[in-house]
DNA sequence: GTAGACTATTTTAGACTTGAAATAATTGAG
DNA sequence: CTCAATTATTTCAAGTCTAAAATAGTCTAC
């Protein structure tokens, strides 16, 4: 995709152990799922952040959020951009903060509560954002490359099982 | 499980959102499986963290290195608990430094190479970890709980897939 | 044996994240 | 209206995590 430009050096212990290594093969079938989707997520994660350092001088929290904006050209409040990132508000601001001191961002009024912010991406934001959705897009296909369509498929339902039965338990833990 | 006993503060906005919600239908696939993926992952975690919190006034990362030592009887190297635990060496560094001061953790001297430490859980770690797991074990099938078998294996299989596809990805990239 | 490459760990600075408390605006029951 | 409960956001302290540089021990090819 890009010739690394500064190989980075080893930080992490080359990855032939995870989580999941020392793992009865008789253990709890959930533990496994949930030990194996943990290291899945841990990875593409680990590399998507790699990428967008070494790519484009970013992070991973700032991309998200940027994101969310990207995909609400009407803007977002503070809370729903706590809610669709899955962190706790006081991150969104520190978050936000450094992104509208940066200039990708726009903190404006909300127009009927005024205990609201309405964030929305600058035109800056919006072309450094645009520069970077089509190798991040090709990232994760490269990532999930070995994947058929079909397979890709039963992986989204099934996670969406397991999305919709994590949502009904955490209204009663 | 306990009837929590503080009310805590809702801190997080309710989740009917996430990264997901603005994807229009005929979005990449590999994308959707990637943000529901984290959508899965960060919505069992937190629950795990907060269960943690409020039942055995612990955190996530501190609960994952001890579990690491219990399947490891013979200890661990910090290089090995940073490859499981799948983070950077410093932060193994100042995970073990909290728990060796608590008294959960041992740190000796490597038998054969004077540069690795040998970590261990004392007897009291062993203790606590060992009052943990079952509640923990209870809470990941509980959350899992709606699917059936066939489907917890089908999952694991596909997610197998998909960690081999990203670790051979890692590599290159 | 010794220089140079490699490996294991720690240190540092900075970014991220949380949970709880504080501040401020809105809503609704009377 | 008005006060109490609720909702939106910020602030704060502490913990977690990263990347990079520094320190220290090991190994290998002369």
């Amino acid at each position: 995709m890009s010739e690394a430009r500064t190989k980075p050096v080893a930080l992490r212990a080359a990855p032939r152990a995870d989580r999941e290594s020392a793992v009865a093969s008789d253990d709890k079938l959930e533990l496994k799922v949930w030990l194996r989707l943990l290291t899945c997520a841990n990875l593409i994660e680990g590399q998507v952040r790699n990428l967008l350092r070494e790519n484009f001088a970013t992070t991973l929290p700032r991309f998200d959020l940027l994101a969310q904006l990207d995909r609400a050209p009407d803007g977002l409040t503070m809370g729903e951009l706590s809610s669709r990132l899955m962190v706790t508000n006081g991150n969104v601001t520190a978050l936000a903060d450094a992104l509208v001191r940066e200039g990708l961002v726009l903190r404006e009024a909300h127009p009927s509560d005024r205990r609201s912010l309405c964030l929305r991406l600058s035109a800056e934001g919006k072309r450094v954002f645009d520069a970077m959705t089509p190798a991040h897009e090709e990232w994760i296909d490269q990532m999930m490359g070995e994947l058929s369509r079909d397979e890709l498929a039963r992986l989204l339902d099934l996670l969406g099982k397991l999305k919709r039965a994590a949502r009904r338990n955490e209204r009663v833990s």
